[in-house]
DNA sequence: CAAGCCAGTAACTAATCGGTTACTTTGTGA
DNA sequence: TCACAAAGTAACCGATTAGTTACTGGCTTG
């Protein structure tokens, strides 16, 4: 199959910038193989993730992934760098320092619940990076320097609570973070193993909403006074 | 290298039966292969498993894994099966029945999660088989039947607490147990990237020490009245 | 003790997979 | 406008990998 020379050449020679409707688009490119590999990834893991796959998946030639990302390692780095940019730009929509220290704390364990839940690929990614004890994460100069900006947050937010007797004076920031969070990971990544040995279905609307309540209530029980 | 013909008759001659010298032991080879096996998938999950190294490491030669166990598949299979028998054995040495409500959930956190801290290869199996989505759990029939005794249990321990107005009248068992198993599996199978981004090394003797008892309150404080 | 089956080995194979080579096409700036 | 770099393609390659073949050695039973 030919390509139409004189579109090509009318198209560039008209001196507009950009159109978004170029042949070539490196930028596009690279978003589209970041995404595939992304769902490769999260679905397959490192060692079931195949490249050819990938390929496929962005619609573009095996060797582009190759000129874009190196290898496939460096491939699964990129796409585990993206994940985590993504929940810590979420992270900064929360304002915590703005609510009371109660609805601070339950504003925070829903926000996560959130995010778990629309983002099954980055809990995926969890598993499999941890799977590889951090191997990826560990080398990773960018992410080390992007460190979960809220835990300062919560901190002051908990200073706050202990200062009106609201909260525990030996509660740690961190522990509290880690709660909230092994409460909705492992809801949601282990639901499978889950949901077919205790034969509830999870992922069933009320079930959900009940355990959003649930580690909120968790939460907040736990650090009162 | 040539086997010695004369040792070998005069040993089977003898008339002892099964002295575990023999050259053939059919149990103990199967055996290994599980262990090997239970190693190498734990270590790379299924797609990064390698059946040579699995052969290599349980020191039998390729054939005889599919001799036993069919093909890596089936081995697998019979590795998540091998696992779930453990912890359900395990379960077996509590009685809850016997013990004060508070004292029962207590010692039921502080069961699971010394469980899940000795036997990281389980919480290793479980993640693998979460991101197949239970493909070989649901499959399985012999792990159908294996549902975990202790829920029943559970509620009946839950219903003597409510009784004597110690446990607030809704707690529900399940999610009671899926509170316990979140706490320890999140801290023990995370704890790579967790202590990678939060600087703080989630093995030490005396964090081990904190989270556990972390578990028991954070469990006893959300069910009490 | 003969016969047959089961345990075990070494070497092989077909297919898969990550990565590359050799090449063409397209955009752009001197 | 043309030279050059970047974007893109197709076909290929060597290594790895799950699984097999063809065979030997050893245990049990009628």
């Amino acid at each position: 199959m030919e390509k139409i020379r004189g579109e090509a050449k009318g198209r560039s020679a008209s001196g507009r910038r950009a159109e978004r409707t170029l042949q070539r688009d490196p930028e596009r490119t690279r978003a589209s193989i970041l995404a595939a590999a992304t769902w490769e990834f999260a679905e397959n893991g490192i060692g079931g993730a195949r490249v050819d796959a990938i390929a496929e998946r962005a619609g573009i030639n095996k060797r582009m992934l190759y000129h874009y990302f190196g290898d496939k390692e460096q491939l699964y780095l990129a796409v585990l760098e993206d994940a985590y940019v993504g929940i810590r730009t979420a992270e900064k929509s929360l304002n915590l320092s703005d609510l009371e220290p109660e609805q601070g704390i339950s504003e925070l364990a829903m926000f996560t619940w959130g995010y778990f839940l629309e983002h099954p690929e980055f809990l995926s990614l969890l598993g499999t990076e941890n799977l590889h004890r951090a191997r990826w994460l560990r080398q990773s100069t960018r992410l080390k320097e992007l460190h979960s900006s809220f835990i300062d947050k919560l901190a002051d937010l908990l200073q706050r609570g202990k200062a009106e007797g609201l909260f525990r004076p030996d509660v740690d920031p961190l522990n509290v973070y880690l709660t909230i969070a092994a409460l909705g990971y492992f809801y949601l990544s282990n639901q499978y193993t889950l949901s077919t040995i205790f034969g509830r279905d999870l992922m069933d609307k009320g079930n959900l909403d009940v355990w959003k309540r649930h580690i909120v209530h968790v939460t907040l029980a736990s650090i009162r006074r």
